[in-house]
DNA sequence: AAACGTTTTAAACGTATGTTTGAAACACTT
DNA sequence: AAGTGTTTCAAACATACGTTTAAAACGTTT
């Protein structure tokens, strides 16, 4: 039964090497020289590039979905919970992501590239297989964050959904380079849970920032 | 002196490609057909393809920081404006972007997503391409960002730096499909100055988040 | 109009990629 | 131990890439 651990070691060393180089840039001979193995192993255990790298996003996104989902039933039917309480549902989201997988939050630094790399470069194929697949959450997440911010109108929402997103993704993305940086500037080592911590009330200032006109 | 006409519809053709589909997933050979030049012409008048990525950037960059130079120095001289008008200083940044090159923001759409994709792919050569060259005005900027928030620490400044740049990048970065999903669920046509002045408030609120802890 | 430097052209070069092949090695049941 | 289905392997495949070449076309100066 060692397909398995041929499979396990592909995926290891691509998703490695594609967080650091891109899908383009690391071809299917860096990965299997890096894993050991040989060559034709990509394509006989998962078919092509593209199903390697969808299964890549796979074994990240499928635990980590499951365990968001688990954590939005408790959300919502925890009556005590202040369904308009935005800092509380922001650390909901980024605790589930940094206990997703029980691992590391190492892991959650390379995911994050990736995510990043799956929205820059091209790889429609991957954006449309993310939504296919794991689309339903991500919604039901979004909902309860509307109803976190009644204030809010229709257009200010989705935009600012937007904005956070986006500073979420780069500075999660960078995150190693940006704590190395933080680390020269300041003398002071910075753990990405650290970051996260900076990072939340930002996000909950700018979606409540007061709406002008 | 049709020459300088070949390498200009070389940059034109090559910006829209890189923009739409990254560099590595765009040859020479998308290049060339598209500017309806010969192949080799990219060698002759860039030298390589590295190069010819460079000159893109060059092309938009120039003239950017030369504007945002002067801006700046009006800014400083002016001493009835106040140092820490945050607004003000964010809408100068906008402000000198959306004008540049006196051309229409459809070409600062293309701008930032390369600009997204010279962070987020490889291109080791060009971060570095674009630090040496351009980095003096960047740094002057963000000195007066220093001034214009007195009340951080230089580590919440820092990061909170970097969040401001990510979701600047990353709604710029896909201005052009988030504002087509802006259309169609709010049944509203947004343009790029419009998302930018839904933005700065955004940034501006979290960049003056009260400091916890 | 002749000569010269510059630009364009079609073709080829060498290299790297993703994928396929068919035989060998392996694991497991009978 | 023979037989069977699965996995590994070295090799080759076809294709695409960035770059180079040498000749042709062009434009300008004499």
């Amino acid at each position: 039964m060692a397909q398995k651990e041929t499979a396990r070691s592909i995926l290891d060393a691509a998703e490695e090497l594609f967080s650091e180089r891109g899908f383009a840039e690391t071809s299917l001979r860096n990965i299997t020289t890096k894993a050991d193995v040989n060559l034709a192993a990509v394509n006989y255990h998962f078919g092509s590039k593209k199903a390697l790298i969808q299964a890549v996003f796979a074994r990240f996104l499928t635990p980590f979905v499951a365990e968001l989902d688990t954590a939005l039933n408790d959300w919502t039917k925890n009556k005590d919970a202040d369904p308009t309480d935005l800092m509380a549902l922001l650390r909901l989201l980024s605790d589930t992501a940094l206990r997703s997988g029980a691992e590391r939050p190492e892991r959650l630094r390379i995911f994050m590239r990736l995510l990043g790399l799956a929205y820059s470069q091209g790889q429609g194929h991957l954006r449309r297989f993310i939504r296919v697949e794991y689309g339903q959450v991500f919604r039901r997440y979004s909902e309860l964050l509307s109803e976190a911010t009644p204030e809010l109108s229709h257009e200010d929402r989705f935009w600012r959904f937007h904005f956070m997103l986006g500073a979420t993704m780069f500075t999660l993305n960078g995150v190693d380079s940006l704590s190395a940086m933080a680390e020269h500037d300041l003398g002071k080592a910075t753990t990405t849970p650290d970051v996260i911590e900076q990072l939340l009330p930002f996000l909950a200032s700018g979606l409540q920032s007061p709406v002008g006109s």
